[in-house]
DNA sequence: CCATACAGTTACTTTTCCGTGCCTACTTTA
DNA sequence: TAAAGTAGGCACGGAAAAGTAACTGTATGG
């Protein structure tokens, strides 16, 4: 990682975020809240073991989320959100109402930027 | 790019931001106002002139940025926010009193976001 | 007359990311 | 008895992203 723009923090929450499930994990995590891996697993599709386990690794890492595994024999972990992913959740709404006004400007109809 | 995760327009937008260096030309973009290409080059230190065009080319088709060609034999090419820019620019600085809160609870210094 | 700056483009190379598959160790169910 | 689920770890390999370098063409300054 040799770029290191400015020493800039907000630079540091957008890398955490920019993943391509991370913010959709953060959602499911906030809109159906506390979830097991396999839960989440199922509920994110088409993300691998390896990406959700890193991401989540992240994201306790951040104190985004928090982790907890019951010591039972098929041992079970549960996922949520912490205070702080709240915060990221209102930050994604905001960007979320700004997403929907572009749409319905049909920035997103002409692609240009799913595609690069 | 197989992972179209949800039609989730914010996803979007975030794809549009994730770059590396995107967050950081809306930024000087905003705060210095209106730039040409080589001063822009020069306000963001280690950019390449490749990327630099990549961005400006995807933030220009997002409608983020307005780009204005001077047909001079030099010619003079410059850069500036559209209100869909500004859109964008609020959500960083949310996201950047948030980076605030976050670096003065100290999750930047125990680093586990900036190197996974 | 040669170098430099403007605003890129193109090709080449490197690095990093991310999916896939195989493994753990134990339990419940068929 | 065998298969499947639970929560991942580890290694390999392909693809995509990003950096580097060289090139464009004109005009101006030294």
């Amino acid at each position: 990682m040799v770029r290191t723009p400015p020493q800039c923090p907000m630079d540091s929450i957008l890398r955490l975020l920019m993943g391509p499930w991370t913010t959709y994990i953060i959602w499911v995590l906030s809109d159906q809240g506390p979830q097991r891996f396999g839960a989440l697993k199922r509920a994110v599709p088409g993300i691998s073991t390896r990406m959700l386990t890193e991401r989540l690794r992240m994201l306790q890492g951040a104190g985004v989320i928090w982790r907890e595994q019951a010591e039972t024999i098929p041992p079970a972990v549960t996922y949520g959100l912490t205070p702080r992913g709240d915060d990221l959740r209102n930050v994604l709404d905001a960007l979320g109402d700004i997403a929907e006004r572009w749409k319905a400007d049909g920035v997103f109809d002409d692609d240009d930027v799913g595609a690069a």
